[in-house]
This record gives C-alpha cells, structure tokens and sequence, in this order.
DNA sequence: TTCGTTGCAAACATTTTGCAGTTTC
DNA sequence: GAAACTGCAAAATGTTTGCAACGAA
C-alpha cells in the first residue's frame, strides 16, 4: 500500500461520511463540502473514495440507479434499499456473522472477505404517500 | 403493465440468460447473440434487460466493476463475487428465507420484496494462480 | 393497419484520468 | 526538493433514448 500524505479535504471528506447514516453518493459528499471548500472538485471526491475503500475505512453498499452509495460505518450490518426514493436505511438486527463466510470459505474453497444482506422494496416514508420528505435522500434530483 | 408481442430476439435472450449459471452482464448477452443475430443492437438487449426485470423474469444480482449482473434463477439463493476477476458463483446453502423479510418488513414499517445475500472474496480459481481460465467471465476484456 | 420492436447513432450520467500547479513532509 | 494531492477538463464507460424502418397480430 502506498505511502500517503496528510490532506485537509481528505480528511474533511472522511469525517462527511462517517458522520451521516445516508449512505451518500459521490455527487451527495461534493455538494456537501462545496461551501467550505469552495473549489473542491469531483475528481478529487472520487479519487479519495476509491482511497477509503482500498484502506477499508469506508464500504459500499449498494448501486441505487447507477451511483455507488457508501457507508463510513464498516461494523457489519445489513441495509434496506427503497426502490421508489432511493433512501439506503440500516438494519441492525440481522446478520454480519463472520461464521457464515467462513463456512462458504470451506464450501467454495474460496477467500471470503466480507458479505453484504440488502433488502428491497418501498420504505415507510414512501408507503405513506403524504411524507415527501425525501430532501436528504442522496441520489435524488 | 403494457402489452407485449412475441419477439424473436426478445426470446433468444430469455434463453441465453437463463442456460447460463455466469450471471451474464449485457454485453456477454450480446456477444452470445451476434453469431445467430448479426444485425442485434446492444440496446434492444439493454431495453430487453429492463423488460425482464420489470415482468420478474431475470434479476439483478450485482454491479461488478460498474457492470450490472444478471441472472435468469429467480429462486432466492445468494451469490459469491469474486473481486479479483469478477466471477459470480451461485450458493444454494444460505439465505432466501422469506420470513427474513416479513420481520424486516413489521420492524421497519416497510414493504419489502426481496432480500441479497452477496459474499466478496477471492474465487479458487484465483487463489490457485496457475488456473487463468477466466475465458468464460463476462465482464472481463 | 395498428402498434410493439428494433437498429442506429446520438445523448446521458457516472466515474476515471492526464497534466500542470499546489501542498505536505 | 521529492512525492503526494488537487483542479480542471477531457476521456472513458455503461446505459438510455429518439426516430425511422421493420415485424407481429
């Protein structure tokens, strides 16, 4: 692994992710560090993710209509997907067992790193159609 | 859901995806075509995919490498992803239960409709480093 | 004849990259 | 001062779409 600098957008960048339980994009995280750092560019929000997850100190978690969605919260746990808005919510309850990979490891005679559970469908807000408040959803218009 | 005409190609497409266990991207379905089908464009295979997945006749199972995946085995089973090369493999021994998302579903006041089990890892085939066989992964140049 | 389907190419959206200037150590 | 980091714009990639021609009912 390659030796790295300290960088102040980095590191703001970082502390954007893992303060938020949104799951953003990488458009959701430039938007959100544009007023403090006014010429940040994508390119750089990119770059700096693909660093996060190399290091592992950032996962994604799933592609909702074609953007990557990231989680800065690596503890094991499964995630809801609302196919309508877009929102990724956190499911505590289930899975994250490390047991389960290994037991595919010796099935499939293979590494297991890591395993994701998702589950699809129409979130709460959603369901009740009054609640539109979907301003905080990354991924959304 | 709008009316549908028989398609020929439409046909052939079902019938690719679903005699293949590689969990073919887009293009692999393409490919496969162009000999019987010479004149396919790839987007009436992207327009086909959508199709598919709308009627609930193939699924999407995951992006690799900004590829979405699919697959023509609709009966709940989870998937290995190999990250060095990018094979799916089918595990048949976990997951798929639908009770899983019904305790989703009253926990989190939502619909939910489906679930993925998605383990990351190291396929045998690559820790074994000789067996370079990845002629037959789709999504690989 | 009507309307769904397709080929083609252009349009789109997201992500990556090359390069020159800047920052960190 | 060397090497990492960044802005910018261009490029690459995967997917969608408009339109005119084609095919199915």
């Amino acid at each position: 692994m390659r030796k790295l600098n300290f960088s102040k957008k980095r590191d703001a960048m970082l502390e954007v992710i893992c303060s938020t339980n949104t799951h953003p994009t990488a458009e959701w995280i430039y938007n959100r560090l544009k007023s403090d750092y006014p010429n940040l560019s994508l390119g750089t929000v990119y770059r700096n993710l693909n660093l996060f997850k190399e290091q592992g100190l950032v996962v994604s978690v799933a592609n909702v209509n074609g953007q990557e969605r990231f989680d800065g919260n690596t503890s094991a746990h499964a995630h809801f997907v609302c196919t309508k808005c877009g929102r990724i919510i956190d499911v505590d309850c289930v899975g994250g067992s490390k047991s389960f990979d290994n037991r595919i490891a010796s099935m499939y005679d293979c590494e297991v790193d890591r395993h994701t559970i998702t589950f699809y469908g129409t979130c709460s807000s959603c369901r009740h159609a009054h609640s539109d408040s979907t301003a905080d959803v990354p991924g959304l218009k």
